[in-house]
DNA sequence: AGTTTGATGTGATTTATATCACACTAAATT
DNA sequence: AATTTAGTGTGATATAAATCACATCAAACT
């Protein structure tokens, strides 16, 4: 771990951008710049929260352990914050965040992000716009597990590694089939079974953890209908 | 509708505490109150969201269309904002608000909102602690509403409205049979039948919409098990 | 009074998907 | 090299709950 300088950091949010010399240098005082492994975990669901992590490169997993199984509530892909909600909402951790890759965080102290909060307006402006988009996917993506059988949820959740996560047609999953199962919130078989029926159908194509997108059309209504 | 004086309002929000005279006057100036009585629409998914909404008394269904039905994310009590998210995550509302009993709501207007965001850190870090409430709120549903079956999540919404919006044992369902299955995420008929079940069970006493729980340990069980 | 309408209860059937069971593979460990 | 382990595919079975179908009831309307 080292001290950063946020005043030169390329890699800084949108809301950084409107700190002040002066504010910039409060903020890279208190935060210090972390690399994480895959598989590593930057904060533990139950744990004390005490710092907001803003990731600067890297792409993570937000866990759950619910009564029955451990699940995937989503995927966060640098750069954003992590951990706002569970760490201004309650003392907690309400989640786990673990890296699935190499991931550069920085973690920034409860009390240093509270008082830019109140130092500097733009800031928090923010920081509100970022946790209301937040909720309006979260709920998005309630509506959709409700409403959409796994079939659905699968392709949405392809299409969304394939778009928003990796920008191509062609990546390697960074989950295994189990840590699918978790975030489309089904069983490790039948995430197994509808990969297969997808790539029967020349949908996709899958090599192991390789994946093609075929026919982005077709995996579109399948994501929208069913 | 009326403009109101929210400087004199004793039902404003803990975040209008922190404003300053001027501030609230500036507040007052573009907020008008209005009542809704049960069924009446408050603000529309779809449609061009302007106005925060600011509870003062009554009881409110957040619902989305979704692709195969209408489903209830959830109800809010006064007081508490509403469509903060909607209004400041996009321009678009991304859910119906929709009174369930006569409620009564400030509406104010999105720029006043950012004006008073930005000039009082006081308020707006109150608005943050709400959303990241409410944001680990959702994730806790969302995880009930995977990992529990339909009779568990009856069980909690039952709890939910006896410990949170009535405070009482006994309370008028403030729903029919098929809101509670929009909001339980299930069928009409299966609502019916579980409620009939609980009821046989000496768990709850239902007639019609008049609801009593007389066993709260066991229904507590059942939703924090399945 | 008679009729339509909306809300509700309850049995029978269907269905998506979890679970169980086992086989296969590749990598890791002994 | 042999063995354990983790990840994966796929058939058979079980099951929660949706859907269909109908009956009942009360309120609203003619």
């Amino acid at each position: 771990m080292k001290t950063s300088s946020c005043a030169s950091c390329l890699l800084r949010s949108k809301a950084v951008d409107n700190l002040a010399e002066q504010e910039l240098s409060v903020l890279g005082e208190s935060c210090v710049e972390a690399v994480f492994e895959k598989g590593e975990t930057i904060f533990k669901q139950d744990a004390l929260s005490s710092n907001i992590i803003y990731l600067q490169t890297g792409l993570v997993k937000l866990l759950v352990k619910g009564p029955q199984r451990t699940q995937i509530l989503r995927l966060k892909k640098a750069p954003c914050y992590l951990g706002v909600p569970t760490t201004m909402g309650d003392k907690i951790n309400h989640y786990s965040a673990v890296a699935i890759e190499r991931t550069t965080a920085c973690f920034i102290d409860i009390n240093t992000f509270k008082e830019l909060i109140r130092i500097n307006p733009d800031f928090s402006y923010e920081i509100i716009i970022e946790l209301c988009r937040n909720e309006l996917e979260q709920f998005n993506r309630c509506v959709k597990l409700v409403q959409n059988q796994v079939f659905g949820r699968l392709a949405t959740h392809l299409l969304d590694l394939s778009t928003h996560i990796y920008q191509s047609d062609q990546f390697d999953l960074p989950l295994n089939r189990s840590e699918i199962a978790d975030l489309v919130c089904s069983s490790r078989e039948t995430v197994s079974r509808l990969l297969s029926d997808l790539a029967k159908e020349e949908i996709i194509k899958v090599d192991g953890k390789h994946l093609e997108i075929l026919d982005k059309n077709r995996l579109q209504q399948i994501s929208e209908k069913g």
